[in-house]
Order: C-alpha cells, then structure tokens, then sequence
DNA sequence: GAGGAGTTGCGACTTAGTCGCAACTAGTCG
DNA sequence: CGACTAGTTGCGACTAAGTCGCAACTCCTC
C-alpha cells in the first residue's frame, strides 16, 4: 500500500529499540526536531531544545545530530545555502524526497515522485553503487514567484519560466 | 548529437562574452578550477592559484567563487562532509550530473543518466518551478569497497549491498 | 595615456563546528 | 532498593570557513 504523503517515524522508540541510552537532552532535541514544523539548524534547536530542558548545551547538540545521522534517523540539508552556511535537519520520511529552494521568497518545497526512487535504482544498479544516503536539493523560482515576476528574476527581463515549461514537456 | 562525456565550457571566454572584467586574479583562479582534475574546495583553490599569482587573497578567492557561482558556471558540492565541512567547486558540465561519494575508500564517481533530466523535468511541470541549480550528492560505498568488504561497512556483518541490488531491479 | 568603475588586499570579525576532560547519570545487576 | 559503570554531558577553549569595510590598485574605454 503506497501513501503519497511524507510519514516520518518516531525518533525516541527507533533509539530505545537499538538499544541507545535516552537521556533527558536527547528526549527534549528529538522531540524538538520532530515537532518542529519546518527545518531547523543547530543554532534554532539548541534554542527551542532549551525550552524543553535548559541543561542542554551546544556540543550535546551537535554530538546527538550526528548520532542521528550515523543511525539515518535524520537527513542533514543545505537548503542551497538560502540562509548561510548552516545546515538544516529533519526526521527521515519513509521515502527519499527532494527539496525545492525559492531564492526569492525562501520558501522550501518538498517534492516526490516515483522517478526519484527509479533513478535512485539506476544509480545502484549502473555503478554498483550501496546508496546510503541521497540528496537531492533544487534551487530556483517557485511557482507563485514567477506569476508574480511574470518571469524569472535571475534572468533579468526575460521571461525565462517559459523556457522550463517547454523544456519540461 | 548527445555525447555521454562531460563537457566543461571554458570559463574564461564565458565572462569575456558577460562583459565581466578579467583580472590576473580570477584568471589564474579560473585556470586553476578547469585544470584540476578533482573537486577543490576554497582552501586548496587559494594554495594552487598562488602558484600561478602569488599576490591572490583569500577574500578574493570566495568573491570570485561567489560571482563565478551566481553566473551559474560553477557548481558548488558538499560531496556528502566527506572531508568536513568544506565546499568544492567545479566547472559546470553541458548536462547536469551527480556525484556519488563512498564513504570507505572517500572516492568521488560523477554519473549521469537521461532519467536525471526527465526526473528535473518532472519537478519543474509538477510544481512549476523554475529550475537555476540542482544538486544530486549519493553517499554509500562504490562497487570495488562493496566487493573488497563482501558487504557494506555501516550495515555491520549483514551483505546489504545484495538488498541494494534487489531493490534495483 | 588619463580617468573612473570595478576589483583587490588587508585584517579584523562572525559563526559553525570540534575536542579533551572532569562531572554526571541512565540503565543494569545483585 | 542501592551501587556500579559505561556512556553521556557541560564547559570552555579552540579551529576553520566565510564575510566585510575601506583604502589602494588596475583593467578597460575613450
């Protein structure tokens, strides 16, 4: 049974069932990433995290998010660097999915299809290839900022969104 | 006529074309881009450009990645952290491709397929989104570490490399 | 060859992320 | 229950990437 929706799993119990001490600091940042309802960098978790628990200090956040990735429980993002040089976190979806960067209105997209896993396959099967992580980040103009600029910003004058829709066909 | 070999444009003629004004300094650091034969990041890029100019600043090197960046004649990968938590630049190839980074032997393959086209293609219909950069990173283990190991590292004894190729058919 | 817009070097600054070590604590075992 | 200990944390100092303002310089045009 395929659900289009994006589900992400609990966090605490996938580390309680590998058999990872949970500590009161792991608890509030865990709990912090899965709640929050964008991407968050170190810097916003630590905040948000000390809401829950004010003892957390900022190694102990990075030191949990990079357990979380070893256990590919979350994925780190760049965002295209929209907002600097910070990374951005979120819990794993049941399946991959790709993020859209507006450069001019900083909205972030999330977007899947099955091509993404058929590409994912070719990439394993062609180079022999053991994927253990993907990322795939897209930057440019969403849809609202090109009805609104009757084109695309970064082209100049030129109403360059037309060209990615014939492109596109 | 498609050709499957990566083309790189010469960066040198394209800021010429721009009307975009050449100095000692980007030449050199331009030069420098197209003629390695790996991924450099900011730092390297300053050591070898010196060589050729040795009155380079390191300022000089980010504005000039900045701008060559923004022109869009350069890609900018994090090959996964693989090596910290550095940038490598690239010259922009004819058609887009991504990188898969093995996380044992830390070796960079480029790949690319038709299906990465149509995968864009697909993004930028679905959700009329003006594509400006794409960035496709894999992260895993390559075939000669998954055949060296009879299996993949980070999975522990289990041969999970067999389950990737299932999972490509 | 002179003029000026655009570029650069310098150096101080910011911010992300790391590390060693002593203190603490979650979970286990008796 | 209470003690034990491997694993975790806080602290604070550190590194490394990247940015910025300003004065000096230089590429390009005329």
């Amino acid at each position: 049974m395929e659900s289009n929706s994006l589900e992400r799993r609990s966090l605490l119990q996938e580390l309680m069932l590998r058999g990872i001490r949970i500590t009161g600091q792991r608890k509030a940042l865990i709990e912090t990433i899965q709640e929050a309802d964008c991407h968050v960098d170190a810097a916003t978790l630590l905040t948000l995290a000390r809401k829950r628990d004010s003892r957390i200090n900022r190694a102990t956040v990075y030191r949990t998010l990079e357990l979380l990735k070893k256990l590919r429980l979350i994925d780190e993002l760049d965002l295209m660097h929209l907002n600097g040089e910070k990374h951005f976190y979120e819990a794993k979806t049941n399946i991959d999915h790709m993020h859209l960067a507006c450069f001019r209105c900083g909205r972030i997209e999330e977007f899947t299809t099955p091509l993404f896993e058929r590409l994912k396959a070719e990439i394993a099967r062609q180079n022999g290839f053991h994927i253990r992580v993907v990322r795939l980040e897209v930057g440019g103009q969403c849809s609202k900022c090109c009805a609104l600029a009757k084109g695309c910003m970064d082209c100049g004058e030129e109403a360059c969104c037309k060209a990615s829709e014939k492109a596109a066909i």
